[in-house]
DNA sequence: GATGAATGAGGATTCATTCAT
DNA sequence: TATGAATGAATCCTCATTCAT
């Protein structure tokens, strides 16, 4: 199944072309600044229709941000969960490639609006929490483990806490939002990070 | 129960007073969500004396941010320029305590306000960016030096991009901001991240 | 008494219903004075959709004020210049009768809020200096040249404003504006300075 | 008793001083668009004392727009009383000259302030028509009926209504609200117009 | 399904007016 | 008298939501 292009006319996936549209809208001006009208217009659709799919536009909110990041992070556990690399080969490759792509992507955008619709949609922060926030972790908690039962990591591996991986995609991530591209090289930041934390977990 | 006059006047200093509450309201519900009703009900005024002070709710909104962190940051830098501990002891003593501290104060709220609202106010990233940012960084950057030419610190160290020093610390913050107290040692950590750098930097 | 629906849609010209009560508004207020919600219940139409049509109720003022003029000085100026009539007889026939006219018709109620409100709608003045002040005098002007080479009035004519034709049709709008029809017998006024200026112009 | 400079500081005589600054105010911004703020600002008072000599912002407007013209109108009055000049020479010489100064003198603010607010303040209107519209045609006709009895005009310019010597004067003030200074010589229309009626009057 | 005209509650802002000092 | 801080009703304008077509 080829990828469709994004916003191709497509009849039969309306609702997914208006999320589309929401999440750029979003993206774009916040929750609170986007006009369903906006969102329609750029979905091509009728205002009207946009309440067809999605009942209000919190719901449309909620619908567009979930469907966002569980798609990549779906992914991202599989290629943790069924590498045959080495621990260490995995996390210089795929995952310090993976991290340093998403200042840049999607999910920075979820994460601005989590941060700021985040307190008034309690429910949406628990949906993040378990779908990817306890996954994530989880997943890089077995991976871990694996390490340590395959020799690669010392012991005391397992006390570390796996958020420290991801620490400085975070700041990159923030500074992004906030700065755009001033004056950071976040890559080089998340490989001296992934340096010295795996010179810790060595055997 | 006596009737309340109408037309208080008190001598304490109103914009301050307003600029509280508004920082308050903010913290609560974000910039669109405060309605101004909201800050001057707070700060126990009538709406209108909200805008003989702040023409409008955007002026109020920068007044607030600013005033914020301002005041924080420039405490810390002169802490950092007039300490006389070593370098080493100054980390894990003033600066660690101080970053432990930060994601429960105002500065993670005006943190959450730039990355909400910041694409709509250039002008108060770039004062962001000089007043705070720069500043900070600098401050570290020189606190390194120093080190350096203490011999407390290898020639090396100066190639490290001080973020790293910030990035648990974003991490916790960004953390709170999005799951409140959810399960994560932030303090920890910041300790082991500095444990780490320390460990780098040594001579 | 059956309910109402909530919901009217017409198939009329909104615009232009809109349009007609806000210059009924606007002629019994004037400008300042009036309130879109008023316009809008005199359209028998909400607020908001008033808004759908003008941006602003600067807009909405600037399209009444045009639209009522207009029409009108294109009718008076397509007569005088199709006209077969001697001068004499156009100028005591059909210019009089329509002069006679200005002051009760929608025309004095525009210079009405031309006087109020052309201060802070210079662009305003200006298309009506050019659409119609303009027009009109040239359309008066040429009709006097066109009696000259006729033979019916004396080459000195051409000399002469035809300001004066208007000036008692002002004066009676004026004094209607203000005192209504507190005894002045307008008509007279216009029939005894075309005579006058008449025993001039002749030949 | 010499005129004192309008705005020089009189602690005794505030109130004018307030009036002579509104009078300014509404000139500039008309009635609704002037903040009593900013009277007071221009009268070098608080907005505070405004209210002591004046109950509201209607009785200010009407306390100011009554004042400025009566004065001038009992001053003329006067002079058509009292002149020992011909007919023909008072008129070619003080009533012309006054009529001239007309277009660009408070009158015609009041004026345009009767046009506008007029409607809204029907006593301002009478007292007006009472004050100044009444006396003054009362004036010039005992004036024209002097000179019939003095022989110098026809025994039926008493039938004339006086108004004509007045509309290129109101044609001319109303011009010039409209359009400043653009292309109208004023003085020639009322001179061209005196001429006319003097060639009718005259016995 | 699809449209977009129509609604009206909600919120920013202004400014006449009041009154403690 | 004189001040100007304080009040809150009034009004413009926006935009989520509804519903006739």
């Amino acid at each position: 199944m080829p990828d469709q292009p994004k916003y191709q006319r497509r009849k039969e996936d309306r609702p997914q072309e208006i999320a589309d549209a929401a999440f750029a809208a979003f993206a774009e001006n916040g929750y609170a600044a986007t006009r369903i009208d906006d969102v329609a217009k750029r979905a091509g659709v009728s205002k009207g229709l946009t309440y067809l799919y999605y009942k209000t536009k919190e719901d449309l909110f909620k619908a567009v941000v979930k469907n966002v990041v569980v798609r990549r992070v779906d992914a991202l556990i599989g290629d943790v969960e069924s590498t045959d690399l080495s621990s260490e080969a995995f996390i210089r490759g795929p995952l310090l490639s993976f991290m340093k792509k998403v200042p840049g992507s999607p999910i920075a955008i979820v994460i601005r609006l989590l941060i700021s619709e985040g307190p008034r949609h309690p429910d949406l922060v628990d949906y993040y929490y378990e779908n990817v926030v306890a996954r994530g972790l989880g997943a890089i908690t077995k991976f871990i483990e694996r390490g340590v039962e395959r020799g690669e990591f010392r012991r005391e591996a397992l006390e570390h806490q796996p958020h420290l991986f991801l620490a400085p995609m975070m700041l990159s991530i923030i500074w992004r939002l906030i700065f755009a591209e001033k004056q950071l090289n976040t890559d080089q930041l998340m490989e001296s990070q992934v340096d010295m934390l795996l010179t810790q977990l060595r055997a």
